[in-house]
DNA sequence: TGGTATCGATACTTGAGGTAGCGAAACTGG
DNA sequence: CCAGTTTCGCTACCTCAAGTATCGATACCA
């Protein structure tokens, strides 16, 4: 709960009454991608994010319950909808791989994502906010797209964004168009779409 | 430096003076896995590890320089050499995915492994220790069966690590062997290797 | 003008990684 | 048996980061 955050001021009707809040979440969200990028994610500390921004640690916590949550926000505003207007499946496909692989690719963002991912091997509440509203979503998407059943979905998504994430953790590095393109290679086929390719 | 742990006594020669080194290595590994099973990575804390080795915290950090490298350690001990003795390359490699998958399914091992990756993300230090002394073994191993030229066989474990952990990252649970099947009848014929299926 | 909720600032609590220093114990060589 | 060396368990400590509490000031509404 708590979680009105990413809408629109002109969204919100009837105001309630009080100060209202400043705008400072794309601020913040900003301040933490660039932080996050320049440290590493362990040492992007909440003191630091806040001092980045301009803003006192304690109107952090007013809004994100935690690091956690902050950063799974960050990542929801940085990522966006996942553009899905290919016309075939292959084609579907492989611009949701090659989407993800950029996203990642952008600087702080995969270390965001990582480090978030990270945190959430041992808490299982960070597991529960980043499966729900970090993963659903984009699930969702590709099952609407793909006719797909869930759990081939799901693996869909493990494979790429692991294999991503996997790259990105050992070597510090996002991995190169031309691992991103075999991973296309391996991936397509075997989800019944045809890339075209010898 | 100063890592001739996993030596057996018999190993070595010309005893140093001064009181030996009691054997509890093993006896701290079991505590490391078994702990970490039960409360989770990050809640295992090297205070809770040594009380449940019945060692002291102070002899733990007199041996390993950090708890990464411990678990490092601990993970090389549980996880021992690959077995490549498979016929065929596909037999080789379907193996290899297998033996990783089940290692990475026993109680603590999984939760370990997914617990140093995540604090290599964000320290250089424990990366570096990470891939020289756990995948840089493995990579050579499957380089040698496998002939593949050192970037695809790097790739090969993005993909099958990478996959594995993020399951277990993401659900809590290790993947199951239905989903095991399908990551070996889709990375298999993607490195050249005949799977016999449909 | 009063009610309400946010703001920044400071100080604090808690927990975990890691270190320092102690006396006691266990081994070696003389 | 004894001196030298090293590990042992123990206690106390340091550092740093997440998260909390409180307070006066500020901005909005009715």
């Amino acid at each position: 709960m708590g979680y009105r955050v990413l809408m629109t001021p002109a969204t919100a009707s009837a105001r309630p009454p009080g100060r209202p809040r400043t705008g400072v979440n794309a601020v913040v969200f900003a301040a933490t991608l660039s932080t996050v990028h320049e440290l590493g994610y362990a040492r992007a500390t909440v003191d630091r994010i806040a001092a980045a921004a301009g803003v006192a640690k304690t109107t952090i916590y007013r809004r994100w319950p935690s690091k956690g949550d902050l950063v799974v926000d960050c990542l929801l505003d940085a990522f966006g909808p996942v553009p899905l207007e290919g016309t075939g499946r292959a084609e579907l496909m492989a611009s949701a791989i090659r989407w993800i692989a950029a996203k990642i690719s952008e600087p702080g963002v995969g270390d965001a994502f990582a480090g978030v991912f990270s945190d959430a091997v041992s808490d299982p509440a960070l597991r529960q906010v980043l499966a729900a509203r970090l993963q659903e979503p984009y699930r969702a998407a590709l099952h609407e797209a793909l006719g797909e059943p869930d759990g081939r979905v799901l693996f869909f998504i493990d494979v790429v964004v692991g294999t991503l994430l996997h790259r990105l953790g050992m070597t510090g590095e996002p991995m190169v168009e031309a691992d991103v393109a075999a991973l296309v290679e391996m991936v397509v086929p075997h989800f019944g779409g045809d890339t075209g390719a010898t």
